[in-house]
DNA sequence: ATGAAAGCGCTAACAG
DNA sequence: CTGTTAGCGCTTTCAT
């Protein structure tokens, strides 16, 4: 049998409520009864029960992530693994917990919005992957959850924003590659309704521009090796073909640079190749991939962060910003072998 | 104002024990009398109260997830993520959530447990990563809490396991190599005290002593591409190097083979190599990854049912066996190109 | 500053 | 079979 307030009260000689005040910190006790509640409460080993408070409080003492991506694509991407590990460093010693829900089905993903706050299983929730016009934010203001995004959309949104600016880093990758020589560089961008995805294609134009060269050479695709692949076919058959890609993420781009090579073409002499995420592998692969390097840990403890602050009143509503992701050179970048403008097929 | 069941039973001119009765489906009431409740709370729009019921009853409607590896590996997995997502698909619609904990610090994983019961957050754990006498089941059992395990352990357990045999893969791909010609294969095997990283380790040796080859040719490695690559260098000096290796998965087999390309070594002509989990990108790699297909999301969600049951009483207590993930044979396996025994540097 | 007591919304034991 | 009622453990209003 757990040991509840009400035998904490009678050890202490006061009552529940006195225990109450005590454990929240609120005023109503005394500085000296506040202590000796304190004390006695840990001698008896007693924890408030979370669903009590639960129940009465109508808070659940729980953050939210919605997760929505094909399956398929889930496995491949390091993102949410760290991302999450670093919501739960945040949370490790908060009290809150993390529910996860995961949306494979589309229009499933309103629906576990809707669920978590219906239920009241979360206090708030952590938005990912940014949409343009994103109908999430008039859903969880609809709702009354508490929310943070990552990074600032693009409407007007009430929730705090965790940043990390994934532009310079694309931008660093094409003046890299610029300053190599090459003066076709394609994008094989991903999916554009994605916020990202299209601030990402849009650095890669802007640099290009910058530097008087065309924006001709993109391909949308869904951030996934199989499109990766057909984006890379698709440029590499063209009568201007590129002699660099800067991919969207490192899938495609190892993807996309494995097919290049069985096409034939040396990597980087042929083509130079760039992803974005700095994955694990990437620095294994023949030859190692010049990537981006974001920080999902830091990103996903910060955001925990200013959730929490948020909840408990203690943010001041300020976007929190983040170091901006940097290129890191590897092998698979070079200047290009040869200025003819033939197709490479 | 939400609905409350007050206002069910008024509504419905009963009271709110009738409600309850009506609403979890247990004897108490006419049938008549339970479907009228239905309807009149189906028109009132009421939704029990998560919080109340988990009060009253004691019970969290909540499963949990304790995922303890280093972050750095974390990302490169794609196990969890799709394993995540087949839990989640059996949840869906079950009226649970998933609480996700990550415990990257050593040390950290037990307290989890601790915390996820002792705060009632849960009213199982599914059991991930088994290791060879793994202290978590005693500790569940001194917790209360009810679970169910992915694989058997070795030791005496009292919770149903959810079962995926990861040695019939590894045999189809050792035999697979004997078949082409291969007579030194050497396996990169994961960490040894994960029942996982054994299981494939034995069937690997199995499979070798079954066609009278030598059993020498392992390395203990961490599943990770940095000690994927050590060990596979330490196997291409020896005097007696392999002419394949066997991975225990994707990541340490391609971190593998581009360190293998890189001293010069032709994939598969001079070196055969296989992984397991069949990654997505596994079939994009150069040249494509000859590896062993699981289906962690069928394990996910098979493993959330049995656990449901498990806590409804629906559970018969017998292990559930899903079909062994199979190998499958791309362009990283090929016959040995020539015999000589000379070490590769 | 302190204590009593009324809920929070549901479950379940009990009486009818 | 049905309805009544006493909790579950905490928060919070309201007197004291």
């Amino acid at each position: 049998m757990p040991v509840t307030i009400s035998d904490v009260a009678r050890a202490a000689g006061v009552s529940k409520g006195a225990v109450s005040y005590a454990l929240n910190g609120q005023a109503g006790v005394s500085e000296d009864t506040r202590r000796r509640i304190l004390s006695t409460a840990a001698a008896l080993g007693w924890t408030p029960s979370l669903r009590a408070r639960s129940l009465s409080s109508s808070k659940a003492y729980a953050l939210g992530l919605v997760v929505a991506r094909n399956p398929r694509l889930l496995g491949t991407d390091p993102f949410f693994p760290s991302f999450i590990a670093g919501i739960e460093t945040t949370l490790a010693d908060s009290g809150y917990s993390l529910v996860l829900t995961v949306a494979t089905q589309t229009g499933s993903e309103e629906a576990s919005y809707r669920r978590l706050a219906h239920e009241g299983r979360v206090d708030g929730v952590i938005l990912s992957d940014m949409r343009t016009d994103d109908s999430r934010i008039a859903l969880l203001l609809e709702l009354g959850l508490a929310a943070v995004t990552l990074n600032r959309p693009d409407t007007p949104s009430p929730f705090p924003a965790v940043c990390m600016d994934d532009t310079e880093g694309i931008s660093q990758a094409v003046q890299h590659l610029v300053d190599l020589g090459h003066t076709r560089i394609a994008h094989v961008g991903g999916t554009q309704h994605y916020i990202h995805g299209l601030s990402r294609r849009n650095a890669w134009a802007n640099t290009l521009k910058l530097n008087g060269l065309e924006t001709d050479l993109f391909i949308e695709a869904d951030f996934g090796a199989t499109e990766g692949v057909a984006a890379t076919a698709d440029l590499l058959a063209r009568d201007n073909a590129p002699t660099a890609i800067v991919y969207a993420n490192d899938i495609m781009a190892t993807a996309g640079q494995a097919y290049a090579q069985q096409q034939g073409l040396r990597i980087p002499a042929d083509l130079s190749v760039t992803g974005y995420d700095n994955t694990e592998y990437a620095q294994y692969l023949n030859p190692a991939l010049t990537s981006i390097g974001s920080d999902p840990l830091l990103w996903g403890s910060s955001a925990a962060q200013v959730l929490l602050n948020q909840l408990d009143g203690t943010h001041d509503g300020a976007d929190v910003v983040l170091p901006a992701p940097r290129l890191i050179t590897r092998g698979s970048t070079a200047a290009p072998h040869n200025r003819s403008s033939s197709g490479s097929k």
